[in-house]
DNA sequence: TCATCTGATCCAGGATGATGTATCATGGCT
DNA sequence: AGCCATGATACATCATCCTGGATCAGATGA
């Protein structure tokens, strides 16, 4: 309902799972109930500003405003640092690849209606793009993304897409507890249309 | 009542005043009510986050999730291009003029209880400080604070606050109505406490 | 002095945020 | 199969936002 904060607040949702932060726990870090962050997260309340503020200083984050004019330059600056190791070298062909497969999905909801495997290959499309993926990986996401638009317009894509969500989960899961000691994080805050 | 939100909003307000947008005025743009408006920045309410965006979208300014770590780099690049005319050559010796003005004020307010001339001198200076003011206008303003720091004890310092006070004032109202061709704003964002 | 503009304040009423507590389906782990 | 954690929902209750007026004192300019 409240379309100008819908930004802001799906960013904050996915530096909260990209930093593997559960509902639960930030409810504790940031005084709220858990119940409300579900709300706010899937857009079926809207927050009061310093519930919003308590929620994102929870998650190591400050709202700070900016002149419209220099939004691109501190887009820049965030981004940037955000995934060091990321973007130094390469021309972050990765994130480029998991975009095109995130509008491909959209686009195959909008057109056949969303379906609960759709759902979940979209959310966790979502997760790996945050998360530093070795070449192996990285592999077998191009392949499954290959195979999804393959299929899209298929009679009987149905299961083939259950398969892809299934492979695309099951990778998600083994990228979350491989190495909890590493800074995992590196999300990265320059998805969300900042302008109206 | 809201501690988390008060830097911003007052941040949100100093820049309606520097860029003299009356409420009213700012009401329409943002589609709330003058009184809203009134009570947010007085601090008797806590605007929803989508007001709060609404309101600042509406003075061309962003609402944007920083990490933490990088909120200082981002102050400075908003602070840089802030005031690009009174800093570029000067170490803006005014600026810090004003700030020290007004750290006296304050602490005076603290001695010996506030009065209504210590709280028009604060809000004027406030206000003067936000505007490029010519070097005899500035000269006036030394001369009035070194006036102001000389008398700060004395007994019968009364009626020469209520002289200071209007002089003051007298320079804010003809800076105000000079020359409302010129992109008169030069604000800052930079004074609110950031750090919680 | 009169007209105007500003920000603060009041009030009634409807809308909605926020809390607690509790339940539920899913999915992963053992 | 059982267990645990996750996120989504439900519901009652209370608090507060927000609107729509309207008024007010103060400062400014004509």
């Amino acid at each position: 309902m409240a379309y100008q904060s819908e930004s802001l607040i799906s960013q904050a949702r996915e530096i909260r799972e990209a930093s593997a932060v559960s509902q639960r726990a930030l409810s504790e870090r940031a005084g709220l109930t858990q119940s409300h962050i579900s709300q706010i997260e899937s857009g079926k309340m809207e927050p009061g500003l310093s519930s919003f503020i308590d929620m994102t200083r929870a998650l190591d984050l400050e709202l700070m405003l900016v002149p419209k004019k220099l939004v691109p330059a501190v887009l820049g600056l965030v981004k940037a640092q955000a995934t060091p190791d990321m973007h130094i070298h390469a021309g972050q062909p990765n994130d480029k690849r998991f975009a095109r497969a995130e509008r491909l999905v959209k686009k195959m909801k909008q057109l056949y209606g969303s379906s609960a495997d759709l759902d979940r290959i979209e959310e966790t499309l979502r997760f790996l793009r945050r998360v530093n993926l070795s070449d192996q990986e990285m592999q077998l996401v191009r392949e499954l993304i290959a195979r999804l638009e393959r299929y899209k317009a298929s009679a009987q894509a149905a299961p083939i897409f259950r398969d892809i969500a299934q492979n695309l989960q099951r990778l998600r899961n083994s990228t979350a507890h491989a190495a909890p000691s590493e800074p995992r994080p590196a999300y990265s805050l320059d998805d969300g249309d900042v302008n109206a």
